[in-house]
DNA sequence: GATGAATGAGTTTTCATTCAT
DNA sequence: TATGAATGAAAACTCATTCAT
């Protein structure tokens, strides 16, 4: 077996291993036995448990990248584009369990890992930050600041929805998107113009 | 030093230590160091590790959800009432950041804890739940399950901005509270009528 | 409460756990609790958990001594006074099952313990090698070593069939005792003349 | 060195530790450095301190019973045959001191290994009641309960013997055997004749 | 006299990591 | 390249023992 091909499935079984242990408590002895091979095949390939776990979350991170980028041009603004993305990050939750669980996790940690997936979650809500900035309200009511912050307001609530619908598998992904999309909506139309009585 | 001071201090320390490095990697010894106790002294008032940080988690969880419910009667659904509960929850992350890194860490766990953290959040998306379905919009676009859905979109927007806010101390909290209030209000408003040219 | 009094139930208490989990895997803190006083009582009692051990050792072999001494007087060699003292020992043996299981078990040991059971065994092997001494055979086959060996076989004899019967309870004490007396006077007798054919 | 050999010099220092301080006072630190390896090789072969212990007690154990067959066919009842394998005890006692030591010790044991050697007891023993039921005396005095229990009695005597033998070292161990055979047969002969005057 | 509270020392066990082959 | 075998370091937990009151 190809050293590349070997490499896929051993990131494919540590995905699991992490995402139902977490990263301390997943034995590297699981997850070499879990892929068939030695031990020291892993220190090869990955030289540590960090430089495993870390190529899990950078393969799985570029994934999902990945199917944002694809699903909608960068500039692309419209509601239709909207709906693609948000469409496919749930298709990614929904496919990628495993991935999703990691990425998700290291979001409430603080080992060096979480800061690789902090600037993946950036990289998100900066386009959503640009999305809000740009959007076509009358005025703008907030500056950069708040656009950063309602960025990633609208991150967490895609998050927190997909780990909701992980808890209810029966429901189809489209109807997930479309709530999603309508909050998105909701918050961008929100920011164009303040809230009655508003005093600033 | 009585017992119920003790327990107390002990819990203010292990927090710290927990939320730096995450339960699996937060050791006993340090916890007993900093703490100015013996190890034994830990088992003897908590019974384990584990023991430990559910009670952690079960204070944070409760002081949180006591400034919630303090912050505004329970059926209040004003929006002043609203910005309360949010100055409150803001609040709570400013003075006790240990206390919601671990809580909201454990959002993203696996392990026996993580009930605990799930329940804490069921109950606040319960009650915005409620919200949703008596927000005085001229007509319910969703049914029940969508609400509750949107509800736990909502919470999760809250956490990110909470984090976010971590990393942006400068900003006061007011100012943070103003944006998910609107935020919130965005998404009340936007689940009471449907998306223009939306298929259902 | 006396002091004596308290002492006596402690001991009682302390013999059922020993008995129960051996002296090492018995925790001070069990023996307390059950016995319904302070950990500091045990020590000021007993000094040390080995104290304890050994109070208790010295306690149940002096009953069972007691016992052997009263059951005949010492110079009787009948067969009505070997009877009364087997009875004896097995009523011991029935009475106080923890103390007989705590002696019995000290003398399998290697402990400092062992040294205090082991002279109370060699002060009953010693009565019994100077009977097969003085018994009425023909003419002594075994010079007096071999009749101290034989004398610990006869004890090792009765403490076997003493724990057999632990294991069968329904079987009446006189039963075991004509058993076990049955057992000593062969003994007996066969050593007061060789086995047929011996080289010796 | 290869596995297996290994395993073995384990054993035997395992023994050798657990014959002198008894399975709980024997700390695995101790067996490691004394064999000259890693206390996790210790894990790695045994699993744990009791598969550690079980598994010398189980050698230990085979190697008794390994000697008695050979010494004699199991149908055997003849004098040579009884001597021979009373010689192959006394043997294993001279030449494996640690394992009869372990194994006695376990005799007063309630910790779960006492089951193992239990077992090991009862099958010498009822290789003895066999000899008992069929022994050539005129008729049966006892019934199969006396035989069961007369024969652990013989075991008893037999362990005793063997115990006051380790304290005299200086008798050459047919000597012992012979002493150990003429109580056997002595016994045998009892069961054979009711003593005089027994009422039943 | 009595104890609630406290701990130093030690135990088993696990795990990431690395040689020798 | 690949691995069976090995380990240093550290973790959770327990227990006999002692003060301060």
């Amino acid at each position: 077996m190809p050293r590349e091909r070997r490499e896929q499935l051993i990131l494919d079984v540590a995905g699991h291993v992490f995402a139902r242990a977490g990263y301390e408590a997943a034995p590297m002895d699981e997850i070499a036995e879990r892929a068939g091979v030695s031990k020291p095949m892993l220190y090869t390939y990955f030289g540590s448990k960090e430089g495993l776990y870390l190529a899990y979350i950078e393969r799985a991170g570029g994934q999902l990248l990945d199917r944002l980028v694809r699903a909608a041009p960068v500039g692309d603004q419209s509601v239709a584009g909207m709906r693609s993305r948000i469409s496919e990050f749930l298709a990614f939750v929904e496919e990628h369990a495993d991935g999703w669980r990691v990425l998700f996790r290291e979001m409430a940690s603080t080992r060096p890992f979480a800061e690789r997936v902090a600037e993946l979650r950036a990289r998100i809500a900066e386009a959503i930050r640009r999305m809000i900035e740009t959007s076509p309200g009358t005025r703008r009511v907030y500056p950069g600041t708040a656009a950063d912050a309602i960025a990633h307001a609208i991150v967490g609530a895609g998050e927190s929805l997909a780990n909701w619908w992980l808890d209810h598998p029966e429901l189809p992904r489209e109807t997930v998107a479309d709530w999603y999309l309508q909050v998105v909506r909701s918050v961008l139309a929100g920011t164009a113009s303040p809230p009655p009585g508003h005093p600033g």
